[in-house]
DNA sequence: CAAAAAGTGGGAAATTGTGGGAAAACATGG
DNA sequence: CCATGTTTTCCCACAATTTCCCACTTTTTG
C-alpha cells in the first residue's frame, strides 16, 4: 500500500531513482517490474505489474463501441509500458511519456494506494494550490464525503 | 485524547522534540509510530499510526472516478508519511511536508483529540486572529452549533 | 541546591543518489 | 548484406544525504 510524497530528479538520461523506503515492497509486490501510463490530469501513473493487470482486465472488458470507453482504452492500454526497475535502484521513463508529462528535471512521486502518480513538480505544486482552494470554497460535501471524519 | 498547545522549534535539520506530557499516551497508543499528512489549511495533522489506518481505509475505500474523492485522496494519502520517534522523542518531519506548511523554525502543536495539528507559529497566529474576528462578525450561528452551550 | 529530565547540537558511519564510460544492440545507408 | 554511426543497456565509482549516536546545555523537580 503505497503513499506519501517525494520529490525526486531525473538525470539527464531519463532515469529516476526509486525512493528507498518503497524499494522493498516494490521488490515484494512484483520483483522489480512497473507498468507506467498516463492519466488524464497529465501526469503518469506507475503500477506493480501484477495490479496493473487487474486494471487492464477491467479496461479491455468494457464495451469498446462506447466512445468514453474506447477514449479511456487508447489512453491507458495505449500508453501502458513496462519498466524493469534497475540494479541501481532505478527507473528509466520512456520519452514518450516523459513528454506527455512534461518531465524533464524536477518531479514528484506520490503514493495513491495501489499504484504511484508521477507528476511535473511545478504542474504539482499549480495543481495543488488550485485544489485546496476548490476545497476551502466548497460550502458543500458530496454525500459520498460526508461520514469521514478526518 | 490530545489536547492543548505547545510552543517548539524544530532544529536544523527539521527535528522536532515531542512534548513530556503527550510522550507516555503516544507510546502507549503507537509505540511511537506516527503518520504525518497535510491539511487544506495548511497545516500538517500528526496521527498515531492505528488513527491513520481508520481514515486511510475510509479514503482508499471511496471512489477514485469522482473528482472530489481523487483531489481528496491526492492531498491526504498522498502527503501521509510515517515518521518514527527517535532514541530522544524526536520525530524527523520531511522536508516536502516542512514545506507545504512552511515550517522553518518556530512551530506549534495543537492537540486535537484524535491526532496534533502543527503550524508555523506565525501563521497560526494569524489565521487564530482571523478566526476571531469571523465568529465576533456573525450574527446568526449555524445549525450544528445551536445546541452547544459551553 | 542537587539531581534528574528535557531540549539541542553536531560528528561519523552507513545508505542513497548521481554521473558517466564502455559494451552491446539497434538502426541507417550504401 | 555489410559497414558505420547512433542509441540503449549495463556497470562501476564517486558525491551527497540520511541515520544513528553521543555529549553538552538548559530547565524542571524534589
Amino acid at each position: 500500500m503505497f503513499q506519501g510524497i517525494n520529490d525526486l530528479n531525473l538525470d539527464a538520461k531519463g532515469r529516476m531513482s526509486l525512493p528507498a523506503r518503497y524499494r522493498d515492497s516494490i521488490q515484494a509486490s512484483c520483483e522489480g517490474s512497473l507498468v507506467i501510463t498516463v492519466d488524464v490530469d497529465r501526469c503518469l501513473l506507475v503500477y506493480p505489474a501484477p495490479e496493473w493487470q487487474v486494471i487492464q482486465q477491467k479496461l479491455m472488458a468494457l464495451p469498446s463501441i462506447n466512445k468514453q470507453v474506447r477514449r479511456l482504452q487508447r489512453l491507458l492500454l495505449g500508453h501502458a509500458t513496462e519498466c524493469e526497475v534497475d540494479a541501481n535502484h532505478r527507473i528509466l521513463l520512456p520519452p514518450p511519456l516523459r513528454n506527455f508529462a512534461n518531465l524533464t528535471k524536477h518531479a514528484v512521486l506520490i503514493g495513491q494506494g495501489n499504484k504511484f502518480e508521477l507528476w511535473d513538480q511545478e504542474t504539482w505544486e499549480k495543481m495543488r494550490e488550485r485544489w485546496i482552494k476548490e476545497e476551502n470554497k466548497l460550502s458543500d460535501i458530496s454525500e459520498a464525503l460526508e461520514s469521514l471524519s478526518i
